[in-house]
DNA sequence: CTCATTATTAGCCCTCTTGCTAATTATTGT
DNA sequence: ACAATAATTAGCAAGAGGGCTAATAATGAG
């Protein structure tokens, strides 16, 4: 279970459309991605960048791995997914002894449940 | 598929504690929940209240149901489900032909999928 | 009609966020 | 050693966000 902290600075971070869409870059790369690369493709400067880069590290969304002189960031899928998971699973009512209604649409704590197998931080 | 004003909107909302309380607070009501009643729920004053459901409001969160002198919301599961379950199902690489890797954590994409019975907007 | 209740609107202030440029650090290449 | 490249840090300015109080609107009760 995510913690509020946790939870507060995924949302947080999710919040501008910049760091949305390094996320959905890296996401999309499938693996790692310079900070230059990400820098070049956007209006605002490196610095800027670098930032939300920053930003997005410690909500735990992002993990760098640096390298001589260039700096590699890649996707943490699962935190993104147990995180915003977890948080919409809390949505429906409380349930009465964790016995998820067998009909109707699925939810997503299976999706948070079944990633649940890497690290918890 | 949302817009990207709508997933703006959605992530913004939602990127405030009060907001997510407020949404948690409403899905965990099952229904309607007055303005009055979730305003004292806060340590902040009233007003501020009103603002913050005027922005999950626009953000389609929310809708308002005014009766009398009150005010009732509810919370508009289907489009909270919809906007955040959609970008979630973003991150993962771009599939060659929408074709699911049978292996590993299951995608999001079935909540959305199975959840867009209901209107869009 | 008058008063109380419920809620929203208006306006102000202060903080936090985000953008920038300039400076700094670290590493690679010549 | 020196210059070039990759990236981060520092510090500043502008604007947005969120809090408050006071004022306003609308409805219900007596």
């Amino acid at each position: 279970m995510p913690t509020l902290a946790e939870i507060e600075k995924v949302f947080f971070a999710l919040s501008h459309v910049s760091r949305r869409h390094i996320v959905l870059l890296l996401g999309h790369s499938g693996g790692e991605l310079p900070s230059g690369y990400l820098a070049k493709r956007f209006p605002h400067s490196w610095p800027t960048t670098t930032r939300h880069l920053k930003v997005l590290e410690e909500a735990g969304l992002v993990e760098v791995r640096r390298h001589g002189r260039s700096s590699h960031y890649k996707l943490k899928r699962d935190h993104v997914q147990r995180v915003l998971g977890a948080w919409i699973d809390q949505l429906d009512l409380p349930s009465p002894t964790k016995t998820w209604a067998p009909t109707g649409p699925r939810s997503v704590a299976q999706l948070s449940k079944a990633t649940a197998t890497h690290k918890g931080k």
